[in-house]
DNA sequence: CATGAATGAGGGTTCATTCAT
DNA sequence: TATGAATGAACCCTCATTCAT
């Protein structure tokens, strides 16, 4: 059985993702979590903490993806990586929409600054270590670009579906 | 002069693009527009009202982008409207920072479910019409494919900016 | 007829005296006061402002207890000036029962730090001009003296007005 | 080795004489002893009662005060006495300064004002019982006088010292 | 067109206290 | 003794909106 604390963060995330972080109120979080107000303040400092906790928590899972890929050869575990985003893409939307929500809304983008550039980071870092393994030369730009590939086609996918869904 | 109207309209600007919509005080648009608050009501039906005429606005300057391009050839037309864009992103990042934020904050893109939808209709057309006179079967996808990529460069382009400034 | 901000700053006089700073509910003062709670914070920056404009209040009032004494003779003043204070003392024991709550209670005198700072310079300054036309060369340490002896004086009454009041 | 309790009581005197009674938190107490929340109510039944206890404390130890003092003449017990007095006063600044703290705060006075009483009149039978054996007949306005003087003292003192420390 | 006093609902946070372990 | 998760009431403060002038 899920701690409270667990509950509590579950349940943050959820109405994060749904309404947003400014509109959505600790008052919300404690009845879909079922837990009383006081036991938010005794586990997180702030509400702030809860989506930093939430952010932090999403970036190691997302470390963990290139982890335990197919590493036969450096190409490989590039096409691996891609269709592993693509299939978290469809299956994880809610968590990539809560993402996209919280860097460009400058609320909490203030909130996570240190958390997003740590994320951003490492991110670079492991994609480069793979091109470093297929062209050490231009591993850093070749990076660079694939992540903005990447995260162009995750906003149009993202965004398309929004837009659409109701129609 | 500018009317005091459009002082407040660019104050909320201002102040939408740097904290967002829902931590602008109305009373804090009011102080940067040197206003009062009753005129603000006077003018605007409510707050949500004033980030609607904002967008609503964005969106007609938006639309007159293709209108004077230069119309030698389709091809061309196309490649001045790249550059148009280049342009702006360059010259006007706050502006479109801020659409960025409004269209992907759950509260706010309620607010804009009209407006996002219509500008996202025009956009399509507009583009399409274009690309009907170089390939009129592909016409669809190709708009389609084009504005998402737009859309991908344009996010790299002001979340790398964003993610780097302070270094 | 009082203005609303003036009947804020009464009620909050009147409850600051008799519960003390930190037991006075915002919401009590409203109550006493009859007017909502965002008119308390339209009118004041914070409780702690509130404290702080009627302290500075009563340091005007006392300033202008000298200013219409008796003139004759310096010697005359003096006295009179005591009676003056014997007659606050007995006819506005709240308003002494709050000065001494407010200045001996750590919250209350962190708040009221510069406030303090300068009504006890100004009440120095002002009562060794008096001393310095008595015995000039005496002046400084007869002041700290009487004001010392005054202080003690008020202690004494309002405390054993205070311990055997409900006998 | 202290004793639990102890280092509780000590913590708390510690945090009401610096903070004053109601801007302590239980949790801090805690931190600052050491304990958990559970034992706290383990040995005092509310916050107030810690209160009381520390207050009862310092009751007896002031009572002991005039106990041991030179008994040969009155006179030399009374000087005796004057002169243990301001030897604490230097010396245990912050227990005389809690002890005014919370006899001039509403909410704390309240809370202990049997004990206030009870320290009152052992402390006016104590001093008259001295004053009994030098004058007898004017035992009971000397002690009165003696008790108002010896406080308008110690508040100047306090008072001077606080107001002019930070210079 | 213009002001700003006034409202009231709602938000984040604190904290004394209880209780199962 | 000893712990700390859990509660819930109360508190300070913010803010969109209205309205008399």
């Amino acid at each position: 059985m899920k701690t409270k604390k667990e509950r509590i963060l579950e349940a943050a995330a959820t109405l994060f993702a749904e309404h947003g972080f400014d509109k959505t109120a600790v008052a919300t979080i404690c009845e879909l979590a079922n837990v009383s107000k006081g036991l938010v303040y005794h586990h997180f400092k702030s509400k702030d903490e809860i989506l930093i906790e939430i952010f932090e928590k999403s970036t190691s899972e997302m470390n963990s993806l290139g982890e335990d890929e197919n590493t036969e050869t450096p190409e490989m575990t590039i096409v691996d990586l891609i269709e592993n985003i693509f299939f978290r893409l469809e299956n994880n939307r809610q968590f990539f929409q809560m993402n996209l929500n919280i860097m460009f809304q400058p609320s909490t983008k203030k909130i996570l600054e240190r958390q997003i550039k740590k994320r951003a980071t490492q991110l670079f870092d492991s994609v480069k270590a793979l091109f470093n393994k297929t062209s050490p030369k231009k591993s850093g730009i070749l990076s660079y670009v694939f992540i903005s590939e990447i995260d162009g086609i995750a906003l149009s996918y993202l965004s398309s579906f929004e837009n659409y869904k109701n129609d």
